[in-house]
DNA sequence: TCTTGCCGTGGAACGCGTTCCATAGTCTAT
DNA sequence: ATAGACTATGGAACGCGTTCCACGGCAAGA
């Protein structure tokens, strides 16, 4: 393999000078910089961009710790950043965790031992302690909320809210929700809203670990067999809706006469169900976190809120009959 | 940094010594050993790994071409990857290429530039014959057939004629299909199935490039311009069956009794709106072609047919009336 | 006793682009 | 005329882990 020296002796010059015209600095004559693109021609050089990286220090990749890449929601968020990446001539190298906390250490030690310039962490279980711990080695950001620490995130409480209030103002008293995992920033954000909202006490209509389409069918047997049943339900994510949906309907119910049904995030799924539901640019969020991760280290941490929007569609009606 | 010359001299060895104790290689006596990680500790050390990468020769990372992340079919895939990566220690960076040519062949530099050991190809618009020129800079899989090529791939063909023998069985002689992109591999695959078993020369149900929910709703609208219409439609997707069945269902048409419908994917959506569908395991393609790109170079290219199996749901009927 | 062969260890080269520092010529401002 | 600034250019160190090669010691087989 040809490289910078074989080039400077091919073109009769430095390696420095060769070096320079690769990397457009100016203080090159034009007559040599022309023999160095001739030499780089005839001798079919093409850089080795790792040893760009031992010299420079620097990468130029950026890490993303998310627990799967083909959930709708990280790879919206997954999309932003490759868009983001490309445009600034990035990479981005892309662990995917399950969520288990000796992956995610995995993805850690890879941004010490310099792998990636930088992390954008979309979800873990580790404690965000743990993880800061290796802010020495290099800038991370958060795509949810943390104290101090630069994030982009949605307002899960203000979001959760605005389905909330929407349900209240269509006549629902007996309102549910249902939440992710249970120790979540979000899903405590989620619940606290519901709580000075709904109901300060009671966590009857509360479902808890829903995330994908198999729990919002249990989320429906659940429902079916109480007695008191919410007349609304506040969902996880549009997964969760459609899951709830679909089983109810199979059962003979019909959304949204005998029970209104908001789904989270606003994805595909939404739009084929019609579901009302609360609608996150995930894009926004991943190219958001990557100006945020490679932009100047010295900085103070940044806090970004992303808006949630409340997208109507036909799952949620006006409670028939107001008691 | 502390680094490998720091931790010889603390221990008293050599920097082979380092090295080996690094590696776990053997010839090693216990004492030097202990004194090696004792120093590791003691200097908190943590290995470059851009400089064993320059060092090496190998990154110990794959690439990822594809045209979206965010596409189930897509991310699908890209699971399975980053399920065997993550198992062999291996990481990948994902280049997201709208099918933009340039963008492409900024992949494949990167290939060349040794940032990549290897690559895999979701799916491209470049010419194979230009991606193979940088074959030669390391191993390229495919995740659709090409002749002397290795390939990780579904049989569109066969998968095809299921979905269209299925609806034959079912009494539908007037059939259509939905395809891709026009001049895509697997959509020449497919539209031969189409007239190989149903018509031979008509291509009045044929309805092109058709990829997403909106297309699908397009699909609709065309079928209900047309005077003759087909009686069942063997889509590109579940994304495309579930467009075109939501329009038509709104315009007050029954599924499948004025439409037999089948998807493609087996993806969730499938499983929601129960369409009967192509289940495709994209998961096993993504580990299949990581384990293709990753193996002895030398060997002959090989190519691994993923199996794609027809899965029933309520949108493909009987037709009521055989005419 | 001599030859192999294995264990253990280290020096030094290697992979390769970047960049600090020194040198020197040219031009402008004082 | 001279200090200072700018343009050009190259030598050599640097970043840092890996590995080839040489060498000494020791045990087993001939």
């Amino acid at each position: 393999m040809t490289n910078i020296r074989d080039l400077a002796h091919e073109a009769n010059v430095s390696v420095t000078t060769v070096s320079r015209v690769l990397n457009d600095h100016p203080y090159v004559a034009e007559e040599k910089r022309r023999a160095v693109k001739e030499a780089i021609l005839k001798l079919g050089y093409i850089r080795n961009q790792t040893a760009v990286h031992l010299s420079t220090g620097r990468t130029k990749t950026i890490g993303v710790m998310l627990p799967f890449v083909d959930h709708p929601y990280h790879a919206a968020i997954l999309q932003g950043i490759a868009k983001s990446a490309f445009e600034d001539a990035y990479r981005f190298l892309t662990w995917q965790t399950n969520y288990f906390e000796e992956h995610e250490r995995t993805v850690l030690r890879a941004l010490a031992q310099r792998e990636v310039d930088g992390l954008i962490i979309v979800s873990h279980s580790l404690a965000v302690s743990e993880i800061l711990s290796y802010e020495q080695y290099g800038p991370i950001v958060f795509c949810e909320l943390h104290e101090y620490v630069s994030s982009v995130y949605i307002n899960h409480y203000t979001a959760f809210c605005k389905g909330l209030t929407v349900l209240q103002q269509l006549g629902h008293h007996q309102i549910g929700i249902c939440l992710g995992r249970a120790d979540s920033t979000n899903s405590r954000a989620r619940k606290q809203a519901y709580h000075d909202l709904v109901e300060p006490n009671s966590n009857d209509w509360v479902y808890e670990h829903t995330l994908t389409i198999e729990d919002g069918t249990r989320v429906a047997e659940h429902w079916l067999s109480q007695k008191q049943r919410p007349s609304a339900i506040m969902t996880t994510s549009d997964h969760v809706a459609a899951g709830l949906i679909i089983a109810l309907r199979k059962r003979g119910y019909r959304i949204p006469e005998d029970l209104s049904v908001i789904g989270f995030d606003g994805s595909d799924l939404a739009e084929v169900l019609d579901l009302t539901t609360i609608a996150i640019p995930y894009g926004l969020i991943g190219q958001q976190a990557f100006s945020l991760v490679t932009r100047d280290v010295t900085k103070q941490p940044l806090q970004i809120e992303i808006p949630a929007t409340l997208r109507m569609g036909n799952t949620a009606a006006q409670l028939p009959s107001a008691d």
